[in-house]
DNA sequence: TGTGATAGTAGCGAATCGATACTACCCGAT
DNA sequence: ATCGGGTAGTATCGATTCGCTACTATCACA
């Protein structure tokens, strides 16, 4: 009865472990939401570099994101530029010492402790990736998957396109995360 | 190559949506860190219930868990009282708002999401358990395991006892958790 | 006795973060 | 064509976190 919250214990301490192992890593004036932001910014697609696309992705509220982006900026981390698009909306792009930055991350005790798993590393992505994809879908958030496994692909002689943006896409997107993404088939990433 | 730190995002991602959590669930005057420490001082031994440990556990500075610790006294949930053994330890326990407030913990999102998991989740706990325990080593920390898979661990014809710290334990002890622990065998939670 | 390590607190400053309030813009309906 | 609801983003405020430094008290050991 008690034990089944086990994992979620284990969740929240690695969790702690690894903020506090960003947080003293080098270039230490960085908090670790900022390396959280950096790091989606890095993995996010065209569609889903905006504040509120961030805000969602780490479960923050607008206001907060506005701050650390405002922080981002001026440190010449992330750049602002309007969407021609939609006039409500900024993108968000990594300067090249933004993209360094994200690069960094994660930390290298971090990185080792992981490579440690081994093969097994593939079945705990599994397992964390169906967990999420459970809280977030009791909590109506979104997932943030990738485009190469979301129902909305279309496969047409043409070439790739989302068929909910209805925007062509290239290989290289296949792999980004997008705020839109819903798995094509239950336990997809 | 970049893809070995999938399931690090992953946890990330996943401890910040906890911690959300927490923080909207019902009596939303505590800070996610707070319910982290009454969530520790309600599994930790006599041994382990002290400021440093705490700030041990979860990772953070004795000066930041120092007022975390005045706010939760202030508030009633946590309660000092000087150890007779060592002048210069604060025992730290729970009222029973306290202890009350630690097992409303996790909230009910997360523990659903959990169950869906069904029996794999053993196998997420262990290799979580694995993770953090290179993790904790790497970085010259302490496991914080339970006393009853610990190498102190002594059992006389008496009784149990640890070896350590040279106390006997009682079974009630066995699955608490305890700064000094160190694992029995490589693997041992 | 004294020297160093450990436990805990206090105060400072920077930053997070939610809440609220506000502006700007899009879109659909009347 | 304009009205209204919804969305995107920012600004400000106050409470809190959190690392840092400095400080005291106690223990352990020589």
């Amino acid at each position: 009865m008690t034990t089944d919250h086990r994992a979620l214990e284990l969740i929240e301490r690695l969790g702690n472990l690894l903020r506090e192992e960003g947080r003293q890593g080098m270039s230490g004036a960085l908090a670790p939401v900022h390396w959280q932001v950096l790091a989606y910014l890095s993995r996010c697609n065209r569609f889903s570099d905006h504040p509120v696309a961030v805000s969602e992705y780490l479960g923050l509220t607008k206001g907060t994101v506005s701050q650390s982006l405002k922080l981002l900026e001026a440190r010449g981390l992330v750049a602002r530029r309007p969407d021609p698009s939609d006039g409500r909306r900024v993108r968000l792009l990594l300067t090249a010492s933004g993209l360094r930055a994200a690069r960094a991350f994660p930390p290298a005790g971090a990185k080792a402790a992981l490579a440690g798993l081994g093969a097994r590393t593939q079945e705990l992505e599994g397992l964390l990736h169906q967990l999420l994809q459970s809280l977030v879908r009791a909590r109506g958030g979104r997932l943030f998957g990738a485009c190469g496994a979301c129902r909305h692909l279309v496969r047409a002689p043409s070439g790739l396109s989302c068929g909910l943006l209805d925007e062509p896409l290239t290989d290289h997107d296949l792999d980004r995360i997008c705020r839109e993404q819903e798995p094509s088939h239950p336990g997809a990433e």
